[in-house]
DNA sequence: AATAAGTTGCACATGCCTGTGCAAGATCGT
DNA sequence: ACGATCTTGCACAGGCATGTGCAACTTATT
């Protein structure tokens, strides 16, 4: 009934029905939901997230057994995504392929967020660093040849440079939210902001930027249309608090 | 009694007897141990504050009324420190000054710390903030005189180059706690990493940053002789709980 | 239309945290 | 040594959040 049973998952063994559609698509509304909200704080009750899909807290549990569950499957989803964004780009030039990176990243902003935020702190924060363990390897095998190969700085060892490269694209998408960056201008951003740590002067980091057609902005605004009942993608939920 | 009534501050109406000193060393070791903790997680429990300190929960309340308020006591310290920091060194181009500006603020690194963790979330984070402004509103005209004299990017908005440029020292901030940084090392990083931001290439970066006599690291280490029974502003106590 | 799948509201248990009252200590100041 | 000044432990109230059991109710599916 009300327990913890939705196996939305393969292998239906319909016994007597299929289960819903909307079910499926109310699941997606909280995690989209709960993704959103937890941007802005690792620790929104269960309730405000529930608000904010357009369901009552109590419905939560009928998807997930427990708000780690459901913190879990967002944390997931955003490693997935992060996943796919983090491989290498078929590009010689390291600091190319940096900036590059740091615009794939930034395509995925809201997810890296939340990724970041959870990072910080609470009971998993072990799990989710793990997800992101292969996104660090890959900044920081790119720094290390972009340092053997001349193109980067070496008065910081590459291990700490991998780390402010992260901190300055974490600050860019920080940026991004509190103010209305334009997508376009997000993706100069962070490419400038990651090639300036890695210590190209500002005018080579432009040209190299305006140059470099791998690095131009992609066309298509990923708003994905909505599948179900709730949108998944974009904003959830006009509608306030429930009561 | 056991109330809130510690009034250390000034104009003693001394009706029966001198206050105990050994209270207003407990009070600054609470303070001490709460920036610490907040560091690491600003929604951590009186309990843990309390035992940080050597001190039971419920003196705390002998010192602070609420929570709050200690917490607030806390930030206005940190408010004060980094206000200090903030104020201009004498200095003409506003790159150098800049630089100085990181190098002075990442000698309060636990109190920036402390205030960066404090703004993000919380009750009064608005208040916290406002504590800082002083020291955007110094990075903003460092930035806004940089950009204007050429010596600073200008294909970002000054506005938001401060931002990256207040992101870019955090992260070295963040650095430092959690890999081990030494003095030296920190002193270097911060400005290194902000004049990269900043748009200079690395090498020229470097060679200011050697060739400036302000910007050499200060020598005393700021671990100030104790005042009284608990040690104030480095490691509070050796000691974990009091149980 | 019938029926299973989902949803909702309420009540309740539990846990963690803050804040307080009070009595019994420990400790500094004189 | 005396006494005021802290400190402590315990008990308790209140708040907020999670998780669960049920009995309705709404809605998609067949």
């Amino acid at each position: 009934m009300s327990d913890a049973d939705a196996s939305v998952g393969a292998a239906p063994v319909r016994a007597t029905r299929a289960p819903r559609r909307d079910a499926a698509a109310n699941r997606d509304a909280l995690i989209a939901a709960a993704a959103l909200l937890l941007n802005r704080d690792p620790a929104v009750s269960l309730e405000a997230i529930a608000a904010e899909a357009g369901l009552s807290r109590r419905s939560v549990y009928g998807h997930f057994a427990t708000r780690d569950d459901l913190v879990r499957e967002v944390s997931l989803r955003g490693a997935a995504r992060i996943g796919v964004a983090a491989r290498p780009a078929p590009i010689a030039d390291p600091v190319v392929q940096l900036a590059s990176l740091a615009a794939r990243l930034w395509a995925e902003v809201e997810h890296v967020r939340v990724m970041a935020q959870l990072t910080v702190r609470g009971p998993m924060a072990h799990e989710v660093g793990e997800a992101l363990a292969p996104l660090r390897k890959a900044v920081r095998d790119l720094v290390r040849r972009g340092v053997e190969s001349g193109r980067m700085r070496d008065d910081i060892a590459p291990r700490t440079l991998a780390h402010l490269v992260e901190g300055a694209a974490l600050s860019v998408l920080d940026e991004a939210t509190t103010q209305r960056l334009s997508r376009a201008e997000g993706h100069r951003l962070v490419m400038l902001a990651v090639l300036g740590v890695v210590g190209l002067d500002w005018r080579s980091a432009g040209e190299l930027v305006a140059s470099s057609p791998e690095l131009a902005l992609p066309a298509a605004p990923p708003t994905s249309p909505p599948t179900g009942t709730a949108s998944p993608t974009g904003t959830p939920s006009p509608t306030g608090e429930p009561a």
